[in-house]
DNA sequence: ATTGTTGTATTACTTATTTAATACAATATA
DNA sequence: TATATTGTATTAAATAAGTAATACAACAAT
């Protein structure tokens, strides 16, 4: 596996961001164990607190679910991590027009402007 | 006017979103002068060093432009106004598509999320 | 030339964030 | 029951970010 971390931002927000995208790619499946935080971090060469925290961060979102000492798991709910992508990308849709907004763009418009990025490039992308 | 700042956000930011704002606008006209830095400081009730490091912002923006020893003005070139209003939401557009990506929506579904958003809701919004 | 006003640089202080070390607690498992 | 493995809590250290105090430099205005 590919823990490609840059220095550039916090470790442990680069996990959150690798970890959703596999859990929600479906490289981990739902139900599916997940390995401990201490060999998680010991692969991805990080302190075991610090995997913990990413770990925190997903169960909080409801991606992932605890066993006491058991280890975790993934919600093994596949609705759960649809919903909670369709959550995520509410988020990110309304940030978006937040900013746009403050730029001086309304929806209408910023939804337009993005479109043109659409039909002029790649269409499938 | 209100320098309406909260605590939960570093203030120079706050002071470069609402300065952006305002010259976007056009509450501050293009070529026109702007208070000094400590006058704008005093208004606001921050350091003045504060409100050079938001002008500082503004100005790698190039949305306003500096004369040495006799103060700054907005950008005189009503052009780059609108231009960079454009740039930024280039910025923000990319991003968006970006995030939404990393979330699992390509461009189209993207678009298609963020337009039943503005269909449901106000149009005009 | 002198003075006042401008932006700027330097420095230090404070606060928040991030990471890490360590010890603890619970339980599956042998 | 003993042990190993799990997640968790606590604490401290390190780092980064934000703010502020102060001194500096350049030039316009008088």
């Amino acid at each position: 596996m590919a823990w490609n971390l840059d220095g550039d931002r916090p470790i442990y927000i680069q996990l959150v961001e690798i970890l959703q995208s596999k859990i929600i790619a479906g490289e981990y499946k739902p139900g599916e164990r997940l390995p401990s935080v201490r060999d998680f971090a010991a692969e991805a060469g990080v302190n075991p607190n610090t995997m913990q925290r990413a770990f925190a961060n997903l169960e909080q979102m409801g991606l992932i679910v605890t066993m006491r000492t058991n280890g975790r798991t993934v919600a093994d709910n596949p609705g759960i991590i649809s919903r909670k992508e369709k959550e995520l990308a509410d988020v990110c849709i309304e940030q978006f027009f937040t900013k746009m907004k403050e730029i001086g763009y309304e929806k209408k418009e910023a939804l337009a402007l993005a479109g043109a990025k659409v039909d002029g490039g790649d269409e499938n992308e």
